[in-house]
DNA sequence: TTGCATAGCATACAAATGTATGCTATAGTT
DNA sequence: AACTATAGCATACATTTGTATGCTATGCAA
């Protein structure tokens, strides 16, 4: 007979097996723990299961396939992946997302917004601690509060600066003073949306997922 | 009968789908994608994941519940939660690692390094863009290269500083000027490891995920 | 027209997977 | 010793779920 752990010690890995395989995305089925733990029988796994289900320590839709999940508080919202966009020019914003340079994860979601990354070019924000090579993530909307940093396009291009009113007129600041502000003329700002994170990945390229070609899109449901 | 769509349309639905579901962690059955659709027979949703995985948009284990995948070229590493840790002082690491603020999600993990996350307190880094109140991924390490900026304990807490060598001494030196350089004594400096990472949240607070109490620890298998 | 491809339906079957029942063994407690 | 709790095993069974086969209907092109 195989030897019996300590109390506990065993469905300990147990519930850690089953937290990685859920992280991972690809819940585990009894017998897969079972395997996983060389029980010889279906029943020890499920025991550990049921027992951790009834600890609080996993929930489970009954009688489903790979049905035990984790009874995160509130719900873990889905992990998004969104579009990390090149160069932003000419055109609509639509366009450049239909070829990204890759993905990047981000992990909240509130309802039906859409979002986008950029890799911020030049020093106009430093001042806001947002440096070149800095990625940007965006809620795209129409409109935003003075104070808030945007993105917004000027010239043809996509630019990263701060809105301000001034004599009732909007501007962009750089948070750099060797940069100038931008006064564009009425009616003549395109705001792509406001920037809601800042990220620098000091080390090599961060995992950007590029989704099988050009079936990944601006995911916002 | 049901009308038929467009061809393509549907089938694109149903990829988006499967996909959602994918990223949500919860792998549909056949039958769930049928119902989702209001499909009458399970073998119309199945021939429109066989075709999406014959056009290599999907991939499957076979004959396995939920199997069907996400095909990401190499492989989308398994989005990590690392903790986020409030106030480290007295003591190792490892204590505060058991009463996190809460979890920040990452998208990389090479191998079994450990990682976690801390919130930057005060303005000694402004100059290299991390300023107070920013969250920083560190990769815990013994040991550091000049130019890398870690996070070591100094008096008792934690400090996020870059790393120098001057006189064939460590120096820890902040990016203010009105900061001074730290100067450990030899062998004084217990160095927890190296930033990778910098983000800033600039809405409301991110999706914490607050785990089920007590039961989630630092990740790094 | 004929042929062919695609969308969809209906039904049956088989494999994967969850569930139930009863058993042995060890350790601790009364 | 008797009782109880936990870990584990073995086997059978039921449900879920993937798979196969054959069919109808529509649109398009040769």
């Amino acid at each position: 007979m195989t030897p019996k752990t300590p109390p506990g010690q065993t469905r300990h890995r147990v519930y850690h097996f089953v937290r990685k395989r859920l992280l991972e995305g690809r819940p585990p089925t009894v017998r897969e723990v079972q395997a996983a733990f060389g029980f010889r029988s279906v029943q020890t796994a499920r025991a550990h299961l049921e027992t951790l289900v009834s600890e609080g320590k996993l929930i489970k839709e009954a009688s489903k396939a790979r049905g035990y999940r984790l009874p995160e508080v509130g719900q873990l919202p889905a992990p998004a992946l969104v579009p990390l966009l090149g160069q932003v020019q000419a055109g609509t914003l639509t366009t450049a997302v239909e070829d990204p340079e890759g993905y990047v994860a981000v992990q909240y979601r509130h309802g039906q917004e859409t979002l986008f990354a950029l890799r911020v070019r030049g020093r106009s924000m430093t001042g806001a601690g947002i440096l070149p090579g800095d990625v940007v993530i965006v809620r795209q909307q129409p409109s935003a509060d003075p104070g808030d940093i945007v993105v917004a396009m000027v010239d043809d291009e996509a630019t990263v600066k701060r809105l301000r009113v001034r004599k009732n007129r909007v501007e962009l600041h750089p948070e750099n003073p060797h940069f100038k502000p931008i006064v564009p003329e009425t009616g003549d700002l395109v705001l792509l949306g406001k920037v809601i994170e800042v990220r620098r990945y000091l080390e090599n390229i961060p995992a950007l997922a590029f989704i099988h070609g050009g079936h990944a899109d601006l995911f916002a449901g």
